[in-house]
DNA sequence: TAATAACCTCGCAA
DNA sequence: ATTGCGAGGTTAT
């Protein structure tokens, strides 16, 4: 038999653009189909997002209602967030101000902390097609299946599951240096040792401190967590291509440690680095696929600020 | 303190 | 075909 099939109306009230929102790097399960629905496990849910006419989403879910996915969606893309006067507070920079006009509607995102914490402890020297291959395999063989007319995916594990499988596990499921890592995230998280999800309410250096006492979590990866998870707007991850920009757009000196380039970062954008940084990585990564042509995207010499 | 391998694995050049 | 190299880092020496 077959029933009718419950959707709900997200209707966002904010800018918001799925692809760019979705595919920037800032999570890893997300699936468009031909027809421009994106298919996502959030938390215990399998989602299904359809753009409708005037902003509006469709939305499906199971097993939660969709009328109650919708809702959970307002905090997943930080609508709370007054996008456009965040852009109006950063658009001053030039560099900022392109990718803001690329991409008015990129959202970032407020996920799961412990399945973002995983999914950056893999990200380690790796790329976006083998992390999302990686944590969808991972949630494949441990997460719990679930269903959506038809549809099936799977949640991600939890870190139980995952301290559970353990080191060799994780190996094997293509996790390589990495695994040992994850396992041990995993049993912080487990244990209650690693407060996660405390951790949105806590200030961004116990923040860092927390999530740095980790192995195989260093400054950028505790930035990316803090960031998309953890509420703090401000996280600025440095990976080697915002390096690549700080160094050839912003004149940051090559020998410039993590530490003051954030701090740099803090002094230009404030409490909207994050934003700012997103702009600028997915500007970056979008309009230059391979890494050696960036060099050739020189600013104006008048466009450059001296750096403080 | 600062530089430099080493670490898994995979896809894609050469 | 086979090999070499780099990919959204971090740790150990």
């Amino acid at each position: 038999m077959t029933t009718a099939l419950p959707t709900a109306l997200f209707i966002p009230g904010e800018p918001l653009d799925l692809t760019s929102s979705l595919t920037s790097g800032q999570c890893f399960r997300w699936r468009v189909d031909d027809a421009g629905r994106w298919t996502g496990a959030l938390g215990g849910d399998v989602v299904r997002l359809s753009p409708a006419s005037g902003g509006a989403i469709a939305v499906e879910s199971a097993p939660s209602p969709p009328d109650e996915t919708a809702k959970a969606l307002a905090g997943y893309f930080r609508i709370g967030d007054d996008l456009a006067a965040v852009q109006r507070r950063i658009c001053w920079d030039e560099r900022v101000s392109e990718g803001v006009a690329a991409y008015p509607g990129m959202r970032v995102l407020r996920q799961e902390p412990w399945e973002t914490l995983a999914a950056f402890i893999l990200s380690s020297t790796s790329n976006m097609p083998r992390i999302s291959r990686t944590v969808e395999l991972l949630a494949e063989t441990f997460g719990e299946r679930v269903t959506l007319n038809g549809a099936a995916r799977r949640t991600f594990p939890s870190p139980e599951r995952l301290a559970e499988a353990g080191e060799s596990r994780l190996r094997e499921l293509g996790c390589g240096f990495r695994a040992p890592y994850l396992a041990e995230a995993a049993a912080a998280v487990a244990s209650g040792a690693l407060p996660l999800d405390a951790l949105r309410g806590a200030p961004y250096a116990d923040a860092l401190a927390a999530l740095t006492s980790l192995r195989g979590v260093g400054d950028k990866i505790a930035d990316c967590v803090m960031l998309f998870a953890l509420d703090k707007t401000e996280a600025f991850p440095i990976d080697r291509w915002a390096l690549k920009v700080l160094r050839e757009w912003y004149g940051l000196p090559v020998n410039a440690k993590y530490a003051e380039a954030r701090e740099w970062a803090w002094s230009r954008f404030g409490a909207d680095a994050g934003y700012a940084n997103q702009c600028l990585f997915w500007l970056v990564r979008q309009s230059t696929r391979p890494l050696r042509s960036i060099a050739t995207i020189e600013p104006p010499q008048a466009e450059r600020r001296a750096w403080p």
